[in-house]
RNA sequence: GGUGGAGUGGCCGAGAGGCGAGGCAACGGCCUGCAAAGCCGUGUACACGGGUUCAAAUCCCGUCUCCACCUCCA
């Protein structure tokens, strides 16, 4: 059973072979840094993850590249002279690294960023004006574009006719040949940051978007490599560009192309240009965890839309605290157990273009048979339910019981502290109980809750947690 | 104008010719002193109109609504 991807380049589910069997090299678009991340861009994050670890699960080397755009006509708009744009780009990129973190995203192998990529840039760009498909603009402005006529393909990613786009209304650029030619590097211009432009042979400028993703692409992956990723919106221009740069440099370049949907807020994508933007931060003034919001963003299919809600993440976290619920009680009898094999349902949903809601069935199956299990105390259909649901999970990045989740708080310092406190009173409820003596014993109860603690009985007696959850 | 995609029960969300994925909520039951958690049960959902078929949410034709891309965008 192999995993199976929907291409975009052949709008179909294809089996994935890699390359080189056992090693996959993913190159990712990730962020330009011209503000703080939302949870649309998390989510792309989180999709690219699970795909990753399914990878490693599978026994397959990972080499995940996700670059950096930290130059843009955005991030420039953006410069002063207290604040340059570096500055700006370095700062934003430090929050959305803080997230990545948060959200147990895994650290890509590496992640290059496209202001220290300029030579391999003007490398492929020079061989592009020498096999004739590039050319300096004539105006002498320093702008080196695309041509792209001259490359019989372009349109096939995207499914477009060059012929059938649709003309600039504003007449577009005059030195440009033709109105579909993209700028490969940006001429020095005097109304922008001297210190965003570098040196080349086409005179001062900085590079045009889409170059920095071939350039960077092949020197990470090599001239031809596995799996292209991005979000939905990048297919065209920017995919069908590096199509076209590197095709046309003689590259083979990417063998699979994965796009991701885009999450909505009211009807419209999550764009800083609408200002329609929930981030991190306000997921969690709502009391949403950062698991419970990766639970959201992970669990529909990828290639699905998430049309954002208040009321359908705080139902993603219902949902995840039952998961986790039972993982909690589970490992209380049995122990952490050690996660490995994952039941085959789960296995062959994932296999199928990640279909992550069918996999997820298998874990609420599982977790409904665990804990049958633990209601009967049988000791054996409780580890095997934990061990293979928290493979699962694993999987998807969202194990309760992994560090990312539960590491570094006081909580857990203080954890055998409160333990043997909670201990004292729960002694006395026991008491009470024992003699019947039910107002004293929910009295107890009742003066736990207050200070923020849960008290349930258990087959196994009682068990307490701290906090709402 | 061109291109790609979507509309599933109160809600979220898979599936893609025949046995009602899963979750949340609701209701009934079991368990429990009570509670919580859990377990069992309860729903004849597939935008609309036609058609094909023994059988259609799934295929075909038409219609409506929505989203994305064709300009920076995960």
């Amino acid at each position: 059973m192999t995993l199976r991807l929907y291409d975009t380049a052949t709008r179909s589910v294809r089996d994935f072979v890699p390359k080189t069997p056992g090693q996959v090299g993913i190159y990712l678009c990730g962020l330009t840094v011209q503000s703080t991340p939302h949870i649309g861009h998390l989510r792309s994050a989180v999709n690219y993850d699970v795909l990753r670890r399914w990878l490693l699960h599978t026994n397959h080397e990972v080499t995940f590249i996700r670059n950096i755009t930290d130059v843009d006509d955005k991030i420039l708009d953006k410069a002063s002279a207290g604040r340059p744009f570096w500055a700006i780009a370095h700062a934003n990129r430090l929050v959305l690294d803080a997230n990545y973190r948060d959200l147990n995203v895994i650290p890509p192998t590496y992640e290059p960023l496209a202001t220290g990529h300029i030579p391999e840039m003007h490398e492929l760009i020079a061989a592009l004006i020498a096999l004739g498909h590039a050319y300096p603009a004539a105006g002498g402005n320093g702008d080196v574009y695309f041509d792209v006529p001259s490359y019989r393909e372009y349109g096939a990613l995207s499914g477009q006719n060059p012929d059938d786009m649709r003309p600039p209304t504003d007449g577009g650029e005059p030195d440009k040949r033709d109105y579909r030619d993209f700028a490969l590097w940006k001429g020095a211009k005097s109304d922008e940051p001297a210190d965003a432009t570098w040196p080349s042979p086409w005179g001062r400028g900085r590079p045009g978007w889409h170059i920095e993703c071939s350039a960077m692409a092949r020197r990470y992956l090599g001239d031809e490599f596995d799996i292209h990723g991005g979000g939905l919106d990048l297919t065209f221009p920017h995919h069908e560009n590096e199509i076209a740069q590197s095709r046309s440099a003689g590259l083979p370049f990417a063998r699979y192309w994965v796009h991701h949907a885009l999450l909505n807020l009211g009807e419209a994508k999550m764009s800083k240009s609408l200002g329609n933007v929930i981030d991190v931060a306000a997921v969690q003034a709502m009391g949403i965890r950062l698991v419970e919001l990766r639970y959201y963003l992970g669990t529909p299919h990828y290639r699905s839309r998430i049309d954002y809600s208040d009321d359908a993440l705080r139902e993603a976290a219902v949902a995840y605290r039952r998961i986790e619920g039972f993982v909690q009680r589970a490992a209380e009898i049995v122990g952490p157990g050690r996660p490995k094999d994952v039941p085959p349902q789960f296995a062959a949903a994932m296999n199928d273009d990640l279909n992550t809601s069918a996999a997820l069935a298998v874990v609420h199956d599982t977790i409904r048979e665990g804990n049958t299990a633990l209601a009967a105390g049988e000791e054996a259909g409780i580890r095997g339910a934990l061990t293979a649901v928290r493979a699962m999970l694993g999987v998807l990045g969202l194990d309760p019981l992994d560090a990312a989740w539960t590491g570094g708080t006081t909580t857990s310092d203080l954890k055998p502290v409160v333990d043997s406190l909670v201990k004292l009173a729960l002694e006395q409820r026991a008491q009470a109980r024992a003699r019947k003596d039910w107002s004293a014993a929910d009295s107890v109860r009742d003066q736990l809750k207050n200070a923020g603690i849960q008290v349930e009985d258990t087959p196994a007696g009682p068990r307490w947690t701290v906090g709402e959850h």
